[in-house]
RNA sequence: CGGGGCGUAGCGUAGCCCGGUAUCGCGCCUGCUUUGGGAGCAGGAGGUCGCCGGUUCAAAUCCGGCCGCCCCGACCA
């Protein structure tokens, strides 16, 4: 019997549950400097998985990488209004170096929008030069108040894309194939299901024309903004000189784009699929999504169950019936632990599959598959083990979509409720709201300062309602918009 | 920046009210026995009790100040 802390199940606080996972799944860990966080090995392995998906993601739609400075000349900021408002705040401020006062402050970069367009002004002439289609996996610091591991950190690593176009319906319809291109990520490879849409006003992003966001829904019923991506119009070329020659030969402002998501997305890993036994992990985005746990009592068996788990193992990693995409397995030959101590560490770390083998198994020829999200064991036999393992990740990966999604949906509110069953909702459990709004800001304001709910964006129409609410919510004034309302992170 | 909580071995903690030289568990090291769901026994190493000052014969404990962290809120990916 061991005295050690069982997790902190997730009825009973689920940001303590949250913290102890990111914790002790070792994903993370608290840095010397407030609201930093050092990303361990397995959670950057994650991350990577991540990387690798995104890129290719990007590759394929005629996206390039490059990197551009950490360090921005605070007067940049300056130069879009809303920007600086926005970020301003926020910013991290070199004022020294080489031991000598800066002439000019230099900001760390919150975000890297002005430093980008100043240069695609230089290199852009004609409408020839157009698109400019870049991409660029960075580091950026914001000063937040409040942190949390993953979510909310100083700095955090991202992608942010940035594109320039020579038409409006081009900057538009990249900004909405960048969401759609997210949302099939956040679904397909994180088994996160989201709803997207536009922004409003208040939730803009600063310097912004329109700001679309895929929003996921976490197990605490509280929304998360996972990925953004805004059309920024020309406010940004007007502010950094980005002209253009038009075929015509008149001279035009550039229109751009820009878009991103976060490490935040490993903690919505976490807050999707996570349970009382720690992190469940999607396998397409699994570092390890086989480990072998072998079973021997004597050392005779030992030697035997060992020889035949690590055939097992290279004739797994070998296979390849899923062409370049090998599995990824491990084999836990550690001595002096028990198997059930491993099968406890590889649960609490979310590996999706394990197999076990023991002297039983390899008499019979067979091995046991355990599923990390239902828990669902079956003997396998050892001839077919690798295309027998691939079909139960596969079938892994499609039930947790299908299991977030349906609990979302079982906390989704649709069609015509009144503002008082709204607040009882926001009091209780919470869900994602489907209502009727009549466009008016101060409205969204109250509703945040009621209930603590935001507006988390206007839907696309696939995820609205049949038929729409006719009627604002609060005001019961004929509904401009339909809108989903969430308390978010 | 407001409200709450906490700083004692690598981790988690007892002791504090009522001062007397630090408790227990996990982990770690050595040896033997173990291994189909967190192993057992024996031995062992490991501590500026967050920091500074005060009271006292004596401070983890009482008093004053400071620092740090976590949680809740305002701000935000």
């Amino acid at each position: 019997m061991s005295e050690e802390k069982k997790l902190t199940p997730r009825s009973v606080d689920f940001s303590a549950w949250y913290n102890e996972v990111v914790l002790r799944a070792e994903l993370a860990d608290y840095s010397p400097v407030r609201g930093c966080m050092v990303i361990r090995p397995h959670g950057y392995g994650i991350w990577e998985r991540i990387q690798r998906a995104l890129d290719a993601m990007f590759k394929a739609t005629g996206h390039v990488n490059a990197y551009f400075p950490l360090f921005i000349p605070e007067s940049f900021l300056r130069k879009e209004a809303e920007h600086v408002e926005g970020f301003a705040p926020e910013a991290a401020v070199v004022t020294h170096g080489g031991g000598e006062k800066l002439t000019e402050p230099l900001v760390v970069r919150p975000t890297s929008e002005t430093i980008i367009y100043s240069m695609y002004a230089k290199w852009v002439q004609s409408y020839r030069d157009l698109p400019i289609l870049i991409n660029q996996w960075a580091n950026v610091v914001r000063w937040e108040m409040r942190t949390r591991l993953f979510l909310r950190t100083l700095e955090f690593l991202w992608q942010e894309g940035h594109t320039a176009h020579a038409t409006f319906e081009e900057a538009e319809a990249e900004a909405r194939k960048i969401l759609e291109l997210y949302r099939e990520f956040m679904e397909r490879w994180m088994a996160m299901p989201v709803i997207t849409g536009v922004k409003t006003d208040a939730e803009r992003f600063a310097g912004a024309l329109r700001t679309y966001s895929c929003e996921a829904m976490m197990q605490d019923n509280k929304a998360l903004q996972a990925g953004t991506s805004h059309n920024l119009g020309q406010n940004f070329a007007r502010a950094f000189d980005l002209k253009f020659q038009t075929e015509a030969g008149t001279m035009e402002y550039a229109w751009n784009t820009s878009w991103g998501v976060s490490t935040r997305l490993v903690g919505a890993l976490v807050m999707t699929h996570g349970d009382d036994r720690g992190l469940r992990l999607p396998p397409r985005l699994a570092p390890i999504e086989i480990v072998i746990v072998p079973i021997w009592r004597s050392d005779s068996e030992q030697s035997r169950v060992l020889e035949v788990a690590t055939q097992l193992r290279n004739e797994l990693s070998e296979w390849n019936g899923r062409g370049e995409d090998k599995l990824r397995v491990r084999l836990d030959a550690r001595e002096g632990i028990k198997p059930g101590a491993k099968y406890y560490d590889w649960e609490l770390k979310g590996v999706p599959l394990r197999i076990e083998i023991g002297p039983r198994d390899v008499a019979s020829g067979s091995c046991v598959a355990v599923r990390r999200d239902t828990g669902e064991k079956r003997p396998i036999p050892l001839a077919n083990a690798a295309s027998e393992a691939a079909l139960l990740l596969e079938r892994i990966q499609g039930d947790m979509l299908s299991a977030a999604l349906e609990r979302r949906e079982a906390h989704t509110v649709r069609g015509e409720l009144t503002y008082e069953q709204f607040r009882e909702i926001m009091e209780g459990e919470g869900a994602f709201v489907f209502a009727g709004w009549n466009g008016d800001p101060a409205v969204e304001a109250r509703v945040k300062e009621e209930t603590k709910a935001t507006i988390r964006c206007i839907p696309d129409p696939e995820f609205r309602s049949r038929p729409s609410p006719s009627r604002c919510m609060v005001t019961g004034e004929p509904a401009k918009y339909e809108v989903v309302w969430a308390k978010a992170y």
